[in-house]
DNA sequence: ATTTGATGTGTACACTTGTTCACTAATGTG
DNA sequence: CACATTAGTGAACAAGTGTACACATCAAAT
């Protein structure tokens, strides 16, 4: 698995990847590739299941660092960018995935999303933010924020790591994203859309 | 480039195509491929350039059916959601090239979806709606609209084209998730951000 | 100390792959 | 018509591919 990261991060896709070039790249035998994996689809199945450890990860620092901030927005946006950074190959694979070729990892992949946005809401909720939403509006609002910070993420990844003047543009651009849709929830229905 | 297109729309992805398995699908020697490409890449590049036909008869469709109607963004997105079942395969392969492998294919697509966010942008501009925005903020807010349509992508094209009910669900939810934007422009800057 | 289960190895086979080269068929322009 | 360009062909090659099978190694449990 962290073979097949490790091509994912130098730029191939995880889709073009094979067997054997795996097993080069984890220095190993390429037979030795099925005591573990039944196919590469398997293996990315595998990699998704790590890959929400790693959002969950993400997801802890972001309610310990955020409570005591008045700048929520900015503060996530950079908690998320920072954890992108820090695993780049691993948020790779998620963008590669969800237009995939492996309908599975696909579908794991938008699953892990469904989660991360239904926590979203459920911190909201807890935190009497955006306290006028139905639970659907709610719903609704925080795929949209989880989507469009997914999307930021193809901007942040095909930049260079270290080109620090691009990566805070994005990061901008993306809190002014979220706060355009935070402005837009907050009126919502009762301005009636 | 059709058979290219075809096999994409067959499920596989775009990286993982090899220049045989084009030829054979096209009915054409392997040999033939260099008559017309150098590699895969320039390939994808050609049907970037095509791509871009597409996006812009749906423009100008998009254009003519909605400035009669008060319903801008339901209509709009009806427009779009027609033209991604009508060119599955196109729509397909750009939804793979924004996480691509070939770095030129990626940024042919961004910087299409970019020309797409400024020509919405005109468009409002000429129709004096959000006249209260700078023209910063309005292109910050086409280009968050143009994202939002774009991932709706992913999320039409991994179902079947016929489940009506579910193209349904995603024609509504994207309808939504644009007028939640369009509030939030709305309410722009005279709050605060 | 011996058995066991997991992991890795080496060899082998039948295909597929990208690319080359010299050759032929078709096409449209003078 | 003749000619030049473009598109397609067939054979060939070295290299890479997925997968199968029997065998080796080694840590842990008995």
């Amino acid at each position: 698995m962290g073979a097949a990261l490790a091509l994912v991060g130098k730029g191939r896709h995880f889709a073009s990847l094979g067997i054997r070039e795996v097993t080069r790249q984890a220095g190993v035998v390429p037979t030795s590739f099925y005591r573990h994996f039944r196919n590469m689809d398997d293996l990315g199945l595998q990699l998704v299941d790590e890959l929400g450890l790693v959002l969950r990860r993400m997801m802890r620092e972001a309610r310990a660092n955020v409570l005591q901030s008045d700048k929520l927005i900015e503060e996530s946006v950079g908690i998320f960018v920072a954890h992108a950074q820090a695993n780049r190959s691993f948020f790779l694979f998620m963008a590669q995935g969800l237009a995939g070729e492996s309908r599975a990892v696909q579908e794991g992949i938008r699953s892990e999303m469904r989660f991360f946005a239904s926590e979203l809401a459920n911190d909201l909720r807890r935190l009497r933010l955006m306290d006028h939403l139905s639970d659907a509006d709610l719903d609704l609002t925080c795929d949209l924020v989880v989507r469009t910070v997914a999307f930021s993420l193809t901007d942040l990844l095909s930049v260079s790591p270290d080109d620090d003047y691009q990566i805070g543009q994005i990061r901008k651009r993306t809190t002014r994203f979220l706060q355009m849709i935070f402005v837009g929830a907050g009126h919502w229905q009762s301005d009636g859309a």
